[in-house]
DNA sequence: AGAGGGATCCCA
DNA sequence: GGGATCCCTCTC
């Protein structure tokens, strides 16, 4: 799952305009995984987590960033998918005015899990959205052929060592140091 | 490399 | 209700 959503599409209408961008970073998040929020069992934060695949779960973080994940797995299994980056294909313009950076690169508009909401404008309205019958936030597929690298995931402190995190190898819109994208 | 920032959750 | 923790970002 969290493999097979590199290279798909998010795509995001927000004041009329079309935001669009390639899922080029995920990271899994299973079940009875000590880096997940789901490890410790049902919360109100997580709870979207346990329910039905492919619908948001969003969450705050450090102060200041709300991050997208995907949920994946059937109903009742607490997992979700983190997407940490997407490749600008359309609205960038209004992905630049969301991020309040007039100087940022096209291609760091949506580098890294909070920059990418910011410029999808994704916020906790959407936690619980179901993401394939969707008209403000939604995924789809695409027919691009990506080649995709795997390493540890970024900025957890357990299970650090689990390749679980994914990316589009090759992507200038990959987050994290550039040496982890070999 | 270090500070900022606030929600969440565990354990009292 | 306190305090450690956190799937980060920006600026220095």
């Amino acid at each position: 799952m969290a493999r097979a959503l590199v290279g798909a599409l998010l795509l995001r209408v927000h004041d009329g305009t079309l935001i669009a961008g390639r899922i080029v970073e995920t990271e899994a998040y299973l079940w009875n995984d000590p880096a997940s929020h789901t490890y410790r069992g049902p919360t109100r934060r997580n709870q979207v987590m346990f329910g039905p695949p492919f619908h948001a779960y969003v969450y705050f973080i450090y102060g200041a960033n709300w991050c997208l994940n995907v949920t994946s797995e059937r109903e009742g299994v607490g997992s979700a998918v983190l997407v940490r980056a997407c490749e600008p294909l359309a609205g960038l313009e209004a992905m630049r005015a969301l991020r309040g950076r007039p100087e940022v690169r096209d291609r760091d508009l949506a580098r890294g899990p909070g920059n990418l909401c910011r410029a999808f404008a994704v916020g906790p309205e959407f936690d619980d959205a179901d993401l394939l019958d969707g008209t403000q936030l939604w995924l789809a597929a695409d027919g691009a052929e990506v080649e995709v690298g795997v390493s540890p995931r970024i900025g957890i402190t357990k299970a650090v060592a689990e390749p679980m995190r994914f990316y589009a190898r090759g992507s200038a819109s990959v987050s994290g140091r550039r040496a982890l994208s070999p």
